[in-house]
DNA sequence: GTCTATACCGGGATAGAC
DNA sequence: GTCTATCCCGGTATAGAC
């Protein structure tokens, strides 16, 4: 039992440990990227020392993957449920650009931090996608084609569409320090133009599509 | 003269050089990134030695820093250029979306490098804007302006229709990877995914803004 | 201007004591 | 599990001969 209880004192330990590491090298990979990131630097940041690290994953790029394909599948379960959602096309594409904006201003070192990564390592994505099928596009796709054959919106191919709203969406948001400086925002008005697209851009796409 | 001759047989042995260095250094860059990067690879892709990559840059950050500045300046100067095309504003829409596509899909790094080192270094951006003023964006702003008093398109703000246009175009080539694998391209399928882009996204866009 | 050799440093990774 | 000390590699940068 002496036993049980160290066991378990340890276990909690190591969680503590192992989550503390994690987040500190999440902080330290999404503003420096891999290559940019140092041990040290994470090691400081989650208040131990570097061999704690590869003890507890055993090399730089083995802990980069961790965070990467955490960070990867979040998004894409968050993208996906608002995708999912119950409602006609046209108020779910409200509903998408609108929530959709707002995960990723709030997580704005998230689609900066793959697309950026994907860049340098395209076979980690492809890994991550035969490990664990993401087809919530299907979904979208398939309201889009009954939407058409509906009369309800033009006729459109659902993938140009479906790149069209996420593009809209994502662009400002990792072209941020290059919107700011061209069209002249603060912080504030940058926040502001964010909050104005969450409208802008569903009219946008609707006004677009949409017959009559 | 004979020096005049030697100094001339210098200065050009030197260009070649130095342009060998600066195209090695910029593929190397483009596909590594800036910390990625090696000087023995740089030096290797030049056929020359380290050495001399010092002898002629300073740095690994001043060779980085100019390769940067030169394809951030011409980007943006092609990006002028087209958008200062003398059309009317519809016309010029669909000039644009053509052209610049073509343009980034044929240089497709220039974006994500930039995205992708921007996020890291945002200093080295607004240091490049002070020092030459870019401001074709402005033009395009009037033309928006224009329209919209004449009628010819809805009221929207400039500066999200200009985003949206933008994003439309550059979305869908940093994203590559992710594309491809979501929806199942192969080089051939997003190579005809992009050509097929570029009438619909003017439609798209004009669609949207066109006033009846 | 070009090369070789080398100094120097810092980072990732490991060994071993506790 | 946690720490200290250390190995080792590779990278940037420079010195000096040609």
């Amino acid at each position: 039992m002496d036993n049980n209880i160290h066991s378990k004192t340890h276990e909690k330990a190591d969680k503590d440990t192992e989550n503390r590491i994690f987040e500190a090298a999440r902080k330290v990979f999404h503003t420096k990227g891999l290559d940019g990131a140092r041990m040290q630097e994470i090691a400081d940041e989650a208040g131990i020392n570097k061999a704690m690290l590869h003890y507890y994953f055993r090399s730089k790029d083995k802990l980069f993957g961790s965070i990467f394909e955490e960070d990867f599948k979040e998004f894409f379960k968050r993208l996906a449920e608002l995708i999912s959602a119950d409602l006609p096309l046209l108020e779910k594409i409200e509903f998408f650009v609108e929530n959709y904006l707002e995960l990723i201003l709030q997580n704005s070192y998230i689609p900066a931090f793959i697309l950026s990564e994907i860049h340098h390592n395209p076979e980690r994505i492809k890994n991550i996608f035969l490990e664990k099928g993401i087809k919530a596009e299907q979904i979208f796709m398939d309201d889009i084609k009954t939407a058409i054959s509906l009369g309800i919106i033009r006729p459109i191919d659902p993938k140009q569409l479906i790149v069209n709203i996420i593009g809209l969406c994502i662009f400002p948001i990792v072209a941020k320090p290059i919107l700011c400086t061209m069209l002249s925002f603060d912080e504030k008005g940058y926040r502001n133009f964010i909050e104005e697209r969450k409208k802008e851009v569903a009219r946008f796409v609707i006004n677009s599509i949409k017959i009559n």
